[in-house]
DNA sequence: ACGGCTGTTGACCAGTTGGTAAAGAATGTA
DNA sequence: TACATTCTTTACCAACTGGTCAACAGCCGT
């Protein structure tokens, strides 16, 4: 087996093997999972660390998809369809047995991953599916996000997270004819179970001035 | 010190020690930070195993509290309120540290604590949720729960533990801000959400003969 | 066949790990 | 004081851990 082949091989056994087991399983186990003796492992990689942080940079880097944020930044979409569209692919990409696990494992050790990953969230992400939720309650507010409004969100975003953590981490289903996970009417709902809660929200606070001049409603 | 207060000593040294690094953190180092010798550990536990035993008996045992289903059962709170408070309380004994991240390195492992708590949460909890949810909608139906009707109480409860993830495993508030964690008025603003989503939901299907004898509604 | 290069391995090392055994402190009791 | 009981520690062990090193096997051009 050529180098870049072996190289290859080694981490995507890596990865699966240590989202199953943890950063603090043994180089021999992982070796014999994969199928080698541990020394060769470190030909490939001079420490455990080292190894280590492909793996996180092999589960995380790469799943990032651009896409998301011009999907949701897409006009033309009404905006139920667009959540429902970027979390079922946000799901698809991250609600992934090696990422979620991989992710907590970070989380509950060393932080390395979900310190990278949480804040590209709250830029990339958060931000537009407010702007998105606020389009649908027919208010194009760019004031802050209120702390309401981002608690509600998090609902919606924990809850299908969570679907991910009763599914790769609890291993429950917690409901017999539960449909398959990811499923696309699943998260639908709860799309549309965050919408209709958020328009009995509060409306953020204008500053000052009136931000949108361009068509005026009756004043207060 | 005596025998007795030397074990709760070590146990509840052993909790949070074992909470924050993991069940295959060393006994060596679990002494050190509790302030004696690791023989002095197996002076109390025969085995690591067992310290281990007892610390999943400690942190999750001791906390079901019967008083939620009690309350959940009460027959003169509005729904609102109820579940609320529940939620309040509920978030109160089980958002701690030390049981969010233990339950999930159990779950991450051997899923010794999950594979009890959740048939628990399932069968204690959840049919009441979904109850006073009917309820609220003004069904009272007492069909099984939908698929439907799960995921989106899942929602709830997942977004209101997805508020323990972000703070006690990812180190995240993600909102500047943010009010305090478990702040009743956080809960409240997810519960009303769930509620208000709620209602929008096709109704359970009835079984072929009405189950509401009592106060027949416009048959259709 | 030769030497060089690369992928791979077995044997080994120092430090760590769960766990043990025996010896020391503390305490009570006669 | 002597003795027994109980709490605590020091010294130790066998197995394991991340990591090293020299050797081996296959492949290449010459």
């Amino acid at each position: 087996m050529s180098a870049e082949e072996r190289e290859r091989h080694i981490v995507s056994g890596a990865v699966s093997f240590f989202a199953e087991h943890g950063f603090n399983a043994q180089m021999r186990d992982l070796a014999k999972a994969i199928g080698v003796t541990h020394t060769l492992v470190y030909h490939y990689f001079t420490t455990k660390q080292d190894l280590v942080d492909r793996v996180f940079h092999e589960v995380f880097e790469g799943r990032w998809n651009p896409d998301w944020e011009q999907l949701l930044d897409s006009r033309d979409i009404p905006v139920p369809d667009k959540l429902t569209r970027f979390y079922v692919e946000y799901a698809r990409t991250v609600l992934t047995r090696d990422f979620v696990r991989i992710l907590l494992f970070s989380g509950l050790t060393d932080q390395s991953i979900t310190n990278r990953f949480f804040p590209l969230l709250g830029q990339r992400l958060f931000p537009r599916l407010i702007r998105e939720t606020r389009r649908f309650r027919g208010c194009t507010s760019r004031v802050k996000t209120t702390a309401h409004e981002h608690e509600l969100l998090m609902g919606l975003h924990g809850g299908i997270f969570y679907g991910g953590l009763r599914r790769f981490v609890y291993g429950q289903a917690l409901h017999p004819d539960r449909p398959p996970f990811g499923d696309a009417s699943v998260i639908c709902d709860q799309v549309l179970g965050y919408l209709s809660a958020s328009v009995v929200l509060p409306p953020p606070a204008e500053p000052a001035a009136p931000c949108r001049p361009k068509r005026s409603r009756t004043a207060r």
